[in-house]
DNA sequence: AATTGCATCAACCGCGAGCGG
DNA sequence: TCCGCTCGCGGTTGATGCAAT
C-alpha cells in the first residue's frame, strides 16, 4: 500500500499551463490570496490541477519579482559557496538570491554550472590534483588558526582579497566568546564589517546556535514563504566547534558529539587539505557513511571535493 | 531535409516535517 | 500521544528545442 494521492489523479489535468490557466490562477490568487490551503485552490479558481501543482506554478511562475534568465558570476558563486558548505538545499540557497527560485537554481546547478565547476576540474584527476588558483599557490595555505575556509568536508578554500562568495565569515565575537581566540568562521560575508556587505550575503548570527538566513523581504525560495529572515539550527547545516575552530560541514544527522567525531570528514588541524586527494576523501566519507548524508554518492563525492577548490 | 543525440527546464513525485484536532 | 492533513523540499522525469551529422 503506498501513500494515498494528494489529489484524484484521474480528474486533474497535468502537463504544461496553459495561458488560460496561468491567468486563472494568478487572478484568483491576488484577489483571494491562497488561503493557506493549495488542496483546496484549485477548486475554488475553477482549475481542473492538483494543489500542488497550483502552488509550483505561482511560486514558480506567475507571482510578481521572479527573475528568469541568466545567472551573474556573482549568483554563480553564491551558489558555489553555498552548495559546498551546505549541500544540496535549494531553498536555503534560493534565500540568499532575490527573485531566483530553488527549483531554477537547482536546474542551473544540474545543468550548466556544475557542468561549467566539471570542466575546471576533470574527475579524472586525481591524486594530487587539487590544484588552487595559482595566487594560491603562490601564497601556500596558513595554518588552520587563521583565515581560512573549510568546505563540506573540510577542504580548504582559499581566502581572497574581493568578494567571491566563498570568503569566511567573521561573526560578532560576543556571539561567540568562548571560541573566538582563533575562530575560523565558515560562513560566507565579505571579509569587512557587515555593514559593508549586502545583506543577501549575510548570515545572521542570532544566538550562539542559530544563524538568519535571508534578508529582510528575501522572497526567493520556491515555497514562497518569503522567509523575512530564514532562522536555520547551526547544527541543522553541520555547524559545531571542533579543537577551537568552527567547522562547517554537512551532517544531516549530527549527534551532537561534533568536536569529537567530527562526522562528515572534517581534517584535523594538523593536516592541511592538500594532504588529501579525492580518493582519500571519499574514504574519509565512506568511513562515516553511517551518519553521513546518505543522499551523497561517490560522484557527488568528487564533485563538492573539486567546487571546494575553484575559484 | 531527415534523423539522432544532447541540453534545458517545467512539472511531477514521494517523503519528511509541522501542525491541529 | 496519536493520527490525519497539508506544506515544503529535493530528486527525477519527460517534453521540447537545438545542434550535429
Amino acid at each position: 500500500m503506498g501513500r494515498a494521492p494528494c489529489c484524484d489523479k484521474a480528474s486533474v489535468k497535468k502537463g504544461p499551463w496553459s495561458p488560460e490557466e496561468d491567468t486563472k490562477l494568478k487572478e484568483y490568487i491576488e484577489k483571494h490570496g491562497t488561503g493557506g490551503n493549495w488542496i483546496a485552490l484549485p477548486q475554488k479558481a475553477g482549475l481542473r490541477r492538483c494543489g500542488k501543482s497550483c502552488r509550483l506554478r505561482w511560486l514558480n511562475y506567475l507571482r510578481p519579482n521572479i527573475k528568469h534568465g541568466d545567472f551573474s558570476d556573482e549568483e554563480d558563486r553564491i551558489i558555489c559557496s553555498l552548495y559546498v558548505n551546505i549541500g544540496s538545499r535549494w531553498s536555503i540557497i534560493a534565500a540568499q538570491l532575490p527573485g531566483r527560485t530553488d527549483n531554477d537554481i537547482k536546474n542551473y546547478w544540474n545543468t550548466k554550472l556544475k557542468k561549467k565547476l566539471m570542466g575546471l576540474l576533470p574527475l579524472s584527476h586525481h591524486r594530487k590534483q587539487l590544484s588552487f588558483p595559482s595566487s594560491t599557490l603562490q601564497n601556500p595555505p596558513p595554518s588552520p588558526s587563521s583565515h581560512q575556509l573549510y568546505g563540506e568536508y573540510g577542504t580548504y578554500i582559499p581566502v581572497t582579497t574581493s568578494f567571491t562568495g566563498m570568503e569566511h565569515l567573521s561573526l560578532p565575537s560576543a556571539n561567540y566568546e568562548s571560541t573566538t581566540t582563533s575562530v575560523s568562521q565558515t560562513f560566507y560575508q565579505s571579509q569587512d564589517s557587515m555593514a559593508s556587505v549586502s545583506p543577501m550575503q549575510c548570515y545572521y548570527p542570532m544566538s550562539d546556535s542559530m544563524l538568519m538566513f535571508g534578508s529582510e523581504g528575501s522572497c526567493s525560495s520556491s515555497d514562497g514563504s518569503c522567509t523575512q529572515g530564514r532562522e536555520i539550527k547551526l547544527e541543522e547545516i553541520g555547524y559545531h566547534s571542533y579543537n577551537h575552530n568552527l567547522m562547517l560541514s554537512y551532517n544531516n544527522n549530527n549527534t551532537n558529539d561534533g568536536d569529537k567525531s567530527c562526522v562528515g570528514g572534517c581534517f584535523s588541524q594538523t593536516q592541511t587539505a592538500l594532504d588529501y586527494d579525492l580518493e582519500d576523501i571519499k574514504q574519509l566519507i565512506s568511513s562515516s557513511s553511517s551518519s553521513f548524508n546518505n543522499n551523497v554518492d561517490e560522484n557527488k563525492t568528487e564533485e563538492k571535493a573539486m567546487y571546494c577548490c575553484y575559484y
